[in-house]
Order: structure tokens, then sequence, then C-alpha cells
DNA sequence: GCTCACCTTATTGTATCCAATCATGCTATC
DNA sequence: GATAGCATGATTGGATACAATAAGGTGAGC
């Protein structure tokens, strides 16, 4: 069994790591029990740095605990998502709004303008595999961490990079289509152009817009699948299901850690 | 020295709450370090359960983390302050929104209600104690407890109650008079009001210029204090001085845990 | 045959021990 | 006299042993 990398500060920390990776991968069942000993075996370490990552990750909400019993993989019924994309769409709009009251460094502007010419490339391409779509969410990623930490506000940059959408990486074979991406793609040129005309108000709405728009179809499939079952939460763990047996090489990370299917 | 109170489930989730009254008390000054070993004799337990709570607190950014270094009191710089409450007048602005749009519950409304008349009450009476202050305090954090929880967006609530506003608590006294009380009276009233009638975007605007105006005039203090002296974080710690040796008799909880000037 | 109680076992909670790391202060050398 | 290197102490990081709790199964009694 792979050992974890030791490059990282401290175990606690890379088990952090590989757990929420773990977590976020959506590859486990709600539901499904994080057993202590299991997974200090699976990593290579004792259960202490394992504690320290669980207590952490269920600080974030990331995952459930409940006393003398243990730390599982939380549900997320259709309700749940739109909760947290309103409260996603609310503090991206914030900061939009304060990156374009502060406006771009020219290095934030520059970072934008790549990552921009980049994902058009990719949408202008017309091709649409697993690998680009990949690639196409890395680069997601960093358009909203550039507009983010633009914002120049470490609290609201802290919120949001420390509470990862759930599913979206999960689903992004499903979720992410062209047409999906060339949508954002148009999103994201406006959001640039707003906070470089320091549109201060227009940056907010759209900013806040951006998110409703690429997660309403989302929620709106969950509810759908909530509807088929009665069952609160099943809902999600089926959309999830033709990913628990997919092929996932791609994310070296996460297979670096032992925890392939 | 007083043992931690045993009724709740786990030591652990026990130290948690002692520490965090510890850190939002306001008595240790930004860069105090927390020792585990101190800790865990203070609190009559080992070190396992106070690094459980260190790790949540830090994970919380209610404290700092260095690795191999340990846990420290965070300081707050001006900006600091006005980035917590940027974001919290946003998310507050989000939740009077949402309380807007579902509607007071029968209960939330007679609960409000009273909150009401209570604090009118107080304010009122046209006295001012550290007494009254305290009261006045918990009902206003009652108060808005009650809107958030009428949004119905747990995600939302759980955002807002575990990101208490560091130094509200301490440094009160000073802060809350009869005048501001007064002003955040008839906010709270308006709040109420148009959540009633269902002015959606009012509700918004109003939540979130509440914060903005209850918050601004400690931020501009804090500045003018950051003005005098050269040093980061010191500003604060000055705010805050009066407070650390002051009488805290009130605050029960706190007292219960040894942790006295 | 069903139910309740007890016991067993698995898993978490806590304490303690050992290792690793960092900071401090001293000494020696330049 | 100053600086670099080393040694020593204090503190955190991690592992393990033990205690407590909860869940599940088995047995006996009704």
């Amino acid at each position: 069994m792979t050992k974890i990398n030791d490059t990282v500060t401290t175990r606690g920390q890379a088990v952090l790591e590989a757990l929420r990776d773990l977590v976020l991968g959506g590859r486990l069942a709600p539901g499904t029990r994080l057993n202590e000993i299991e997974l200090s075996q699976r990593l290579g370490v004792s259960r202490t740095p394992v504690r320290a990552a669980l207590t952490a990750l269920a600080t974030q909400d990331l995952i459930e605990y409940t006393p003398n019993s243990g730390y599982s993989i939380r549900a997320y019924s259709a309700r749940d998502l739109e909760n947290v994309f309103e409260v996603r769409a609310t503090l991206e709009g914030l900061a939009n709004r304060q990156a374009a009251e502060a406006g771009f460094s020219p290095e934030s502007e520059a970072r934008v303008d790549d990552i921009l010419d980049s994902t058009a490339a990719l949408v202008a391409g017309g091709e649409w595999s697993a690998e680009i779509c990949d690639r196409w969410v890395a680069l997601n990623i960093a358009f909203h961490q550039a507009i983010n930490r633009a914002a120049g506000n470490q609290r609201l940059l802290t919120l949001l990079e420390r509470s990862p959408v759930p599913f979206i990486y999960a689903v992004r074979y499903q979720w992410f289509t062209l047409d999906i991406v060339s949508k954002a793609q148009d999103d994201h040129v406006e959001m640039a152009s707003v906070i470089k005309n320091r549109q201060v108000g227009r940056a907010e709405a759209i900013g806040r817009e951006h998110i409703y728009r690429t997660t309403r179809p989302l929620i709106e499939k969950c509810r759908e699948l909530e509807r088929l079952q009665q069952q609160e939460g099943c809902a999600i763990a089926d959309l999830l299901q033709p990913l628990r047996t997919a092929d996932d090489s791609g994310e070296s990370r996460r297979a670096l850690l032992g925890f392939g299917a």
C-alpha cells in the first residue's frame, strides 16, 4: 500500500489533504463510516494524525461527526445543495464586487487574461473529452481563484477556498458539457470585463448570477431524482453511481494514496 | 483548579467549548501561545482532547497554527476586522432575504416580537449598566439568531453561528452604549417589519446595512489606534487592555473554567 | 415464538510514552 | 567583539496502550 507523501510539513497535514480528496472525490456513498483504524492502516500512519484530520474535516462540515460513534460521509439533499450554492453565489458576488472596487493588479489582470485565453481555446476547439474536461475544470478553478484573490479579502478567500463545492468534482464528466462550459466562458469574459471597468454593482450581480446559472440545473437534476425516490440523500448517491466504478486515473493525487476502487 | 463540565458528551467537546470561550473572551493578547500542557493541566485533562479542540479552533480560524510550533492567539488588524464584517454583513443580508422569502412561522414571529419588546424596554428604561448591557447583548444575539434561523438555510446558519464576531464580546461595555443600542433597536424593528411584509430586496439591503452601520465605528476606532502605533495587531490589543483587568463575574461559563485573571 | 436482558466485540475516547523539531544560550573561533 | 556552530531544554508530533461506550448477537425466560 502506498504511503503518504512526506514532503508535507506534518503527517497530520498530509492526511488531511488525503482525506479531503477522498471525501470530495465522491466515491464513498453517504452514510459510509470513516473507520479510524482502517484509514490509518491504508495511509500507513497511526490513528493520531487521522483523528486530527477527521476533526478538521468535520469542523469544515465536509463529514459528519457523532460523539462516541465516529465520522461518516454526509448526505446532501437537493435542498442542502441549494443552500450551499446560495451561500457561495452570495460570497462570490461579494468577491467580484470587492475585486471591482480594488481593481486588478497588472499581474492579476495578466493572469486572468491568460486563463481566459486558455479556456477560450479549449471551447473553440470543439472537441470534448474527459482529459479536456479536466483541463477546463482546473482552469475554471484558477479563474475564480484569481478573482477571489483580487478582492483582497483574506477572510472571504478562506471561506471560499475552504468550502469547496461538493460533487462538482465528482460529477464533472457528466456535468461540464461543451454547451455548459461555453456559457460559463461567456460569463467569465463578462466578469473580467466588468471588473476591469470597475463597475462595482454589476460585478456583484454577475458574479452571483454566474453561480446560480451554473448550479441551478444540477439542483434541478437532484430534485428530480429525489422525486423518483422517496429517500433523502440517496438521490445524489445515484447521481454519482456511475462515477464510483468509472476510471479515474487522471486524478494523480488521490490515486497516489491507494484509494482506488 | 476547577475541572471542566462533564455533562457534555466527550471531554474533547467540553474542552472545545472552554477554549472557544477563552479565545473569544479577549483576555489573551495577540501572539499569546496556547501551550498544550498548560491548558491540559488547567482543564484537568490530558493533552489529547486539548489538541483536538485546538485543531478545531484553528480550522475555524479562531486561532493560528504553525506546524511544529503550536497554536497562538491571532491578531486582528483593522483591515482584518473590516473583512470579517464585510463577509458577515453580506451573509446576514442573505439571511434576511431568505427569511423574507420564506416568511416567519407563527412561532418565529412571536419570538422575534418578544425579543423586540424586551430590547425596547431596556432601551426605554434609560439606564445603562454592565448588567443591562449583558442582558441586551444576549437579546441581540437571540434576535439575529431568530432571523437567521427563519431563513431556513442550514448552511448559512452554520457559517454565521460558527464565525462569531471576535472582540464584540470583549469590548461590549465600551462599545454598546445606550446611543448605539438605541439605533440598533430601530434597525431591528425595521428588519422584522420588512420580513413580515415579505419585502425581499429591502430585507437584504437592511440586513446588510445594519451590520455595516454597527461595526463601522469599531473599525474606525481600530484604524485610529493603528495610526497612533505602527505595529499591526497591537491596536486591538490596546483597545482590549482595560478589559483584561476588568471584573468579569457576569460571564459564568468562562469563570467556571478557572481562567480568571 | 417473541422479547428482554446480558454479554461480547468492535470502535471510539483518553492518557501516556517516545521521537522529532525548534528555540535558546553558550562557547569557541575568526 | 561578533558570528557561527553546537548542545541542551522545552514543546509539539506521533504511536501505542488502556478505558469507555455503543452496537449486535445470543441466550433464557415468558
